[in-house]
RNA sequence: UGGACCGUAGCUCAGUGGGAGAGCACUACCUUGACACGGUAGGGGUCGACAGUUCAAUCCUGUCCGGUCCAACCA
């Protein structure tokens, strides 16, 4: 074999591979030795999108759960999608229009605006399909589907038409949340509130045919051109009076009633509230109450209209400080306080939403939206961790009929059609004619879907529904429920809420058996990564200078039921060491290999024992780990065994071994050395992909394949020995002690040293005494005294079980020794009398159970008798 | 204002009704033949505060303080 690099190359390994396995087939399910399959459905990321942190965690856990599945011989099918994120593509086009022909989308046709998007589509849209490859994703990409595909078409209008002949979908007149930027409306979850420095407005408003004035407050004192009452408690004694009369609209001088209305608080503002129906969610409410006029004062682009008087044109916050100068003059204004109120703004624009009427199409979500609630309180669907459940039942237990349309271009159109005789229907495709009169002149509703309506069909979409042809070839019975959603929790309500709505809707079935909610990631200071901060880590900088495997290794180490994931490029740096630290305990079995069996040895030493029980450990607790989503201590696991048993121990205790002229318990140890070798990669793949599949290759028999669908290692009970980890926990204790001592006095970790043992027990000073070879090599001690004469000029420290001396030849510190054994002691003692306490306790002995009563009698004895050797020998140096 | 979640080492976070843990950072020593992207040893915490339940509380209950998110209020 070749010589090796002392660091591992990232790079090399990750193009080698990844061309190897998309090239293989090795993506594709493939029935395994279980029979069962495992689905997940990759969240589609936006078109526009490039790969960020979000995406590169998304990616992680889903991949190292299908590929842990893969291993364990599931049928396993990982689907990747992309989204076509409806505003903000439209958004990006259409600025780099306006940048190099000036020309807005309304200087096009729709078809010719489309052709656009379209081509922009191929030519710059998903660059993110192609970095998602180099997070190491092992999705089956001939199931990549886009949610404006032909076949997702297909699938929106189907179930939208179902939804509309069952009368669930309707239009109505309504106020929606209006981005005057995108001139669309969106949705409730699509607005972000915000506080934001304002004033109240203190204005008089007349009533007619009296003196009186009538004071009310308001925040947008220019909606008043739009106010069509002025409404009061009932129960408020100071305007009960007024009542019935009539009030006058300063500037405008409207005539408008004055109304009673219970949703005024007495105790709020002046007690008085104009009621603007159509600029206010709440007025709106009240003026359907007592059948007020709606008056629209704003057009599309956030400007006021006619009714806005002479300031047709302008922007509410300019028009606001001109009629506040007006009616200042008019001597209406009686007051302005500052005041401090949250105003939703769009989270795509960030623009000032305003509520405005318009006729938009909406679903009834109420019974979906039970089933959906029903299904998980029944644990059909399951949320890691549970405590998710509780966003999700807040937001489908009082749900808001959701606006469907958005006057956009980029989407799915609406498939409801207009027939010049105002006959109205949907239509799966364009119809020949109007069901109704049969006339062949007709239009289509000019809005597209909200985007999330696709996004919630995903999972049956991407399974072929509802074509029976597709869903037989793509394995929709096989596949469907999925197994996991793997997401964020910030889309709990925009996607998760709806595609459990629609599954059960469409196919009376949950679209996923379990929800993994993973964390957000920020930034090492805990702040959200964005674009404005400039706190971004980019995850392609990062695999450039660590590797796939290390950036992914992080992500996982960092995922258990947490909310946050705070990154530090250090910490990857960390994992990245932890990568090539395997790089070189390679490097050490490396030149030996060829000396090995495949298989375990027959007749396993003491050493090989113990590590295969470790080994077997790691194993059983991953295994459980990997089923709970808890990647954390899956991660944790593997990196304890690699670096605190096989490194530190294992690997050290081998050296003596393989450099030594046993030609047997050499074959041996090299056996056992590759055989926990390829568990260990085997273990660590669904993490770090590349190196193990490259390891791999130098391990593995010419007859097995590649690592990506061998084994992953489950607990063997037949290689537990309880008895070795035992005995190797004391010699591990007690060559801690040994090097503790040495660095003590600091004797170089090269100068050999005699070191006298002393203990009680017949059983542990055999195994010590068969071990002096290992304390020599861990130790680096010369000779192993155990009994006998105490050596008189020493330095010493104990254990529950065992005595250490190091004799010194030099001056001794004596003051040093007594004060660090007098530290011991007090450490020590403070612990004994803590279960002391307990044992002298009668209550505790009495109601504590037997187990628990044993054990702190144990500890309590292993104590006891290191203290007194303490104080034993502590009275001797002070001699 | 309501709800959810959280408060454990300098930082990021695990954890359990019965001996306070990990990673990173830190300190000292060490270029020992896998690895300085390394090794060995070590320091560091009233487990947010107070009260209660219990033989026993970091863990359970309550109150308070602090934080994050969601919802509401947006006159």
């Amino acid at each position: 074999m070749s010589e090796l690099e002392k660091t591992y190359s990232s790079k090399d390994a990750e193009s080698k591979w990844y061309k190897i396995w998309e090239e293989g087939k090795y993506f594709r399910p493939r029935k395994g030795k279980v029979d069962e399959s495992f689905c997940i459905v990759m969240p589609p990321p936006n078109v526009t999108g490039q790969l960020h942190m979000g995406h590169a965690l998304d990616i992680t856990t889903q991949d190292a759960l299908i590929r842990y599945k893969r291993m364990k011989g599931y049928e396993t099918l990982f689907i990747p999608g992309m989204d076509h994120a409806g505003i903000s593509t439209q958004a990006v086009v259409e600025k780099q229009v306006w940048k190099e022909e000036k020309k807005s989308r309304h200087d096009f046709t729709r078809q010719e605006f489309l052709d656009k998007i379209w081509k922009w589509k191929e030519e710059y849209g998903g660059i993110i399909k192609h970095q998602q490859r180099s997070m190491g994703a092992s999705p089956d990409w001939d199931y990549f589907m886009f949610t404006m595909d032909p076949e997702s078409h297909v699938a929106v209008n189907k179930c939208f038409v179902h939804l509309y002949n069952e009368g669930l979908i309707y239009r109505d007149n309504r106020l929606v949340n209006w981005d005057p930027v995108l001139q669309s409306a969106i949705s409730d979850a699509e607005v972000e509130f915000e506080n934001v420095q304002g004033n109240f407005y203190h204005i008089h408003y007349k009533v007619k045919g009296s003196d009186e004035l009538l004071e009310v407050a308001t925040t947008r004192p220019e909606t008043m051109l739009g106010d069509t009452a002025i409404a009061v408690n009932p129960e408020d004694s100071r305007w009960k009076h007024l009542i019935g009369k009539t009030a006058i609209v300063p500037i405008c001088n409207r005539e408008v009633p004055i109304i009673a209305d219970d949703y005024v608080a007495l105790e709020k503002g002046t007690g008085c509230l104009k009621v603007t129906p159509g600029h206010d969610f709440n007025d709106f409410e009240i003026g359907k109450r007592h059948n007020l006029p709606v008056i629209n004062i704003l057009n599309l682009d956030g400007t006021l209209n006619g009714e806005g008087l002479e300031w047709e044109g302008q922007k509410c916050h300019k028009a606001r400080k001109d009629i506040c100068k007006r009616l200042e003059e008019l001597g209406h204004l009686v007051a302005v306080k500052k005041h401090i109120h949250s105003v939703g703004h769009g989270d795509r624009s960030k623009h000032i939403i305003e509520p405005m009427l318009s006729k938009q199409w909406f679903l009834t979500t109420n019974d979906m939206a039970a089933k959906a609630v029903e299904n998980v309180e029944n644990d059909t669907t399951k949320f890691y961790p549970k405590s998710w459940e509780n966003t999700y039942f807040s937001y489908l237990r009082s749900p808001r009929d959701w606006c469907l349309s958005r006057q956009l271009w980029w989407g799915h159109q609406i498939p409801v059609f207009y027939c010049k005789n105002d006959h109205t229907f949907a239509s799966e495709t364009i119809p020949e004619e109007c069901p109704e009169c049969s006339t062949k002149e007709f239009t289509q509703d000019p809005d597209v879907l909200d985007t999330w309506f696709s996004s919630g069909l995903w999972p049956l979409t991407t399974l072929g529904w509802p074509n029976k042809e597709r869903m037989e070839q793509k394995g929709f019975d096989t596949f469907y429920p999925t197994s996991v959603l793997v997401t964020g929790y910030d889309i709990i309500f925009f996607w998760v809420a709806r595609m459990m709505m629609m599954g059960l809707k469409e196919e009376n079935k949950v679209p996923f058996d379990k929800v993994y909610i993973h964390a957000i990631v920020r930034d090492k200071q805990g702040r959200k990564m964005s674009k404005s901060l400039g706190n971004g880590i980019d995850p392609l900088e990062m695999i450039k200078e660590y590797g796939t495997d290390a950036l992914r290794f992080t992500l996982a180490a960092g995922s258990g039921y947490n909310r946050n994931l705070n990154l530090d490029p250090e910490k990857i740096a960390g994992y990245r060491n932890f990568i090539n630290k395997i790089w070189n305990a390679f490097r050490f079995i490396h030149p030996f290999l060829e000396e090995g069996e495949a298989s375990l040895p027959k007749n396993l030493d003491h050493h090989e024992k113990w590590i295969l029980s470790q080994l077997n450990l790691t194993a059983a607790s991953m295994n459980e780990s990997m089923e709970d989503f808890r990647f954390d201590d899956a991660c944790s696991d593997i990196y304890a065994f690699v670096y605190d048993k096989f490194c530190s121990w294992f690997i050290e205790l081998s050296k003596n071994i393989l450099y030594g002229e046993d030609e047997t318990k050499k074959a041996n140890r090299i056996s056992v050395l590759k055989y926990c070798f390829k568990k260990l990669v085997a273990l660590l793949h669904p993490f770090a992909p590349y190196i193990t599949e490259e390891l791999w290759a130098n391990l593995k028999n010419e007859d097995e394949d590649l690592l990506i669908i061998s084994d992953f290692p489950g607990a063997q009970d037949d290689l537990n020995f309880p008895e070795d980890l035992e005995k190797m926990d004391k010699f591990i204790e007690v060559v801690t002690k040994i090097r503790n001592l040495r660095s003590s006095v600091n004797i170089s970790p090269k100068e050999m040293v005699d070191i006298h043992l002393f203990l009680s027990d017949k059983n542990l000073e055999n195994y010590y005494k068969d071990s002096i070879v290992s304390f020599t090599e861990l130790g680096k001690v010369k000779e192993l005294h155990i009994g006998g004469d105490k050596p008189k000029k020493s330095i010493f420290a104990a254990t529950t079980h065992t005595e250490v001396f190091l004799p010194l030849e030099g001056v001794i510190d004596i003051d040093d020794q007594i004060k660090r054994i007098k530290k011991e002691i007090e450490k020590t003692d403070k612990d004994y009398s803590k279960v002391k306490s307990k044992l002298d306790n009668e209550k505790f002995m009495g109601s504590a159970p037997a187990e628990v009563v044993s054990g702190v009698k144990e500890k309590a004895q292993g104590l006891e008798k290191k203290l007194e050797s303490l104080k034993k020998n502590l009275t001797m140096f002070e001699n």
